[in-house]
DNA sequence: CTAGGGTTAG
């Protein structure tokens, strides 16, 4: 079957906003780099006199009021009272009285946490007069930063001063000891606080439900008086049981007996079942609001994504430009990236670039991670490159993303530099970059830099080895053809292996011939998993492979007599603004008639170039030549290139590995007809170039 | 005080 899933038309960017006078460029590196400067001067030096000129210049330039200039400038200076006048420094009018609260307050909001907390203890160690007002930014910024220390001091503080009953500051307190995993002193702390306010109510609310104490939080909201409780009581309720619980029915409940309901309860009640996997009614009460802002899009958008269903999240961010009533954000456009990553719809996430800077939306890192990642994963790794070299900002989060798209492309080197890039950059790695950096040696058959990794991912990065790990190592080994040393791994692994590891096994011995161990391995294969149909394709095959067609043949009649269905192949190919889908062997594409000629003359050509179809004998199918030649990557190779520009580059993405035999006639095709393919199979990609395939026929 | 977003073995 073939559907043609439509996710367009894109609507034209119809009001781009005014792009802003063309800022020179040298201007922005310089004075970019002067703060870099500052940074990394102050971070070296410790003479006074240095840190007076570093002082001056950061005054002068303004950088005085960055928070990593101003954080490193209070803690260079040797005494508080030399630091105090960074601080005063910082107010155009010296004459006036010193305003440490404001000072604090506007710190702690403007989410300068690592000042304020320095310029709090500055003020206590000179033992200035502190007011009741200053506690409650402080523990907030303590809070931001689970800084234990500060956040102990202001409340012995407060508790000498007498400011500790004060609903504020009792309410900062809460939510610090919640936030450190400690309800019990939260819960004291709201005890002998009296009178209460609804804030302080919902703050404890909330602050239990964080620290998973559930009970506690509905026995709260049921003793709160009618009168205090608000809205955001009720939506943390209905949160509670949506997230904490998982019990959408007894939210449901919840949100129905709501007074008035505002739109956070509904977007609530819309992520409860998205997170239960539950589209239809998210979806139904989507529909059902009277008014939906950016979140309540993003809520059932992302509900698509998250389950799969990734043309209706297209859909829907359509249904969104379309109405024109709220403009998407930057987290509409993560999710819909998701979806166009997952579909391989490279038209779509291009354009959703080119929407991201007309429409300036803040390119934070999430932005930036699905972005490289949508480039990386429909095949353009070098947009995924220069959007990662272009990025103001990199976490661990994103260099692990780009770590694993760049060894899906084989591209171990620029892995691995991106690798040191981290660690010199004082990023941890964490298990994901691990596993993409074997990932990237078993895609080039790296073995000694893959098992040096391993042993001591342990003792460098205090990362004990998961699952994923063995599993990168087990394919590593046997694709090496250490299928005893691969055999061993698992045997000695510290959890049970999955059949994952045992299938990735087995595949290798396809490739090495190995049919004795591929025997064993296959049977104890398919008691795991009885109803997976790729071990049994494999196993026939390795019989094939190995001339014992009687025992291949008694495989594919167990998988029968089992009822287990083959996988079909699928690709797609995006042309224009859609994705046009082929399954092995159909004929459903409105275009199927002129698809299957241009098969048969692409086939012809390729004959002439050296293809001869008997060349692979295991192909597992029994249909011999058509079988094979009906592919599903065949037919979006030969729809690609009789639909799109010449020279330009065809894309495919398939769900199962490529057979070796569409592997040969992709390489030749693409050296017949001038054109790059670039083929994502379920594990990597492979780039044919000229006849060549950039796994090296690694794979 | 309450709601929406980023990477993971074959």
């Amino acid at each position: 079957m073939v559907s043609v899933a439509s996710i367009s038309p894109v609507p034209a960017l119809a009001n781009p906003a005014p792009r802003k006078p063309n800022r020179p460029e040298n201007l922005t590196v310089n004075l970019a780099s002067t703060e870099e400067w500052l940074v990394s001067s102050l971070s070296l030096s410790r003479a006074p006199f240095e840190v007076d000129g570093l002082y001056a210049i950061a005054i002068k330039t303004g950088f005085v009021h960055r928070d990593r200039v101003l954080s490193l400038l209070l803690l260079r200076y040797p005494s508080p009272s030399s630091s105090l006048l960074v601080l005063r420094s910082l107010f155009s009018s010296p004459d006036s009285p010193f305003p440490f609260n404001s000072l604090l307050s506007s710190f702690s909001r403007s989410g300068s946490h690592l000042p304020a907390l320095l310029a709090y203890s500055i003020l206590r160690s000179l033992s200035v007069p502190i007011d009741r007002s200053t506690l409650p930014p402080v523990l907030r910024s303590a809070t931001f930063l689970s800084s234990i220390a500060v956040g102990l001091d202001a409340h012995s503080l407060a508790l000498k001063t007498g400011f500790a009953s004060r609903l504020p500051v009792a309410t900062a307190l809460v939510r610090f000891y919640c936030s450190l995993g400690l309800p019990a002193l939260a819960r004291n702390i709201f005890d002998r606080c009296h009178p209460r306010d609804f804030i302080l109510w919902n703050t404890t609310i909330a602050g239990l439900v964080q620290c998973h104490e559930l009970e506690a939080a509905r026995n709260l909201f049921d003793q709160m008086p009618p009168t205090d409780r608000n809205i955001a009581s009720w939506n943390t309720m209905v949160d509670m049981y949506c997230n904490k619980l998982g019990d959408v029915v007894e939210a449901r409940k919840m949100f129905d007996e709501i007074p008035t309901r505002d739109s956070v309860s509904w977007n609530v009640m819309i992520s409860g079942y998205a997170r239960m996997g539950d589209c239809s009614s998210a979806r139904a009460l989507f529909d059902s609001m009277f008014e939906r802002d950016v979140v309540s899009w993003n809520a059932i958008i992302s509900c698509y994504v998250q389950n799969g269903f990734f043309s209706g999240a297209l859909e829907l961010f359509r249904m969104m430009l379309r109405e024109d009533k709220i403009k998407p954000d930057e987290v509409t456009i993560t999710s819909v990236l998701q979806a166009c990553t997952h579909m391989g719809a490279l038209n779509l996430g291009q354009w959703l670039h080119v929407y991201i800077r007309r429409q300036r939306i803040p390119m934070d890192l999430q932005v930036t991670t699905a972005l490289v990642d949508m480039y990386g994963r429909c095949g353009s790794i070098e947009d995924a490159q220069r959007v990662f070299a272009q990025a103001k900002k990199r976490d661990s989060f994103l260099c692990g993303t780009m770590v694993d798209i760049l060894a899906m492309h084989g591209m171990a080197d620029e892995a691995f530099r991106v690798f040191d890039f981290m660690k010199s950059h004082g990023m941890k790695p964490n298990d994901v970059t691990i596993v993409g950096l074997l990932k990237a040696c078993g895609h080039i058959g790296l073995v000694d830099d893959g098992l040096e990794l391993f042993n001591t991912m342990e003792e460098k990065f205090g990362l004990s080895p998961k699952l994923e790990h063995y599993g990168c190592m087990v394919d590593l080994l046997g694709k090496a053809g250490q299928l005893n040393d691969a055999l061993e791994l698992i045997m000695g692994m510290p959890m049970e292996p999955s059949p994952v590891l045992w299938s990735s096994l087995l595949s290798a011995c396809k490739i090495h011939g190995e049919s004795v161990l591929a025997e064993k391995v296959g049977y104890h294969l398919l008691e795991l998993e009885p109803s997976s149909s790729g071990n049994y394709i494999l196993l026939s095959n390795v019989y094939s492979n190995a001339r014992r067609f009687e025992e291949a043949a008694m495989v594919r009649k167990l998988m029968k007599e089992k009822d287990v269905v083959k996988k079909p192949g699928c690709s797609s190919i995006e042309v224009g603004n859609q994705i046009h889908e082929f399954l092995a062997g159909d004929r459903d594409h409105p275009r199927s008639r002129e698809i299957y000629e241009m098969l048969q003359m692409v086939a012809t050509r390729v004959e002439q170039a050296g293809y001869n179809y008997k060349q692979y004998l295991s192909s597992e199918e029994e249909g011999g030549r058509q079988g094979r030649m009906h592919h599903s990557e065949k037919l979006a190779l030969a729809f690609g290139l009789m639909s799109t520009e010449d020279g330009s580059t065809i894309r495919i993405m398939k769900n199962l590995r490529v057979c070796d035999d569409c592997h040969l006639f992709l390489k030749l095709a693409s050296a017949v007809y001038g054109r790059k393919v670039v083929v994502r199979d379920c594990h990597r990609f492979h780039h044919f170039v000229n006849g060549l395939c950039s796994c090296l026929d690694y794979w």
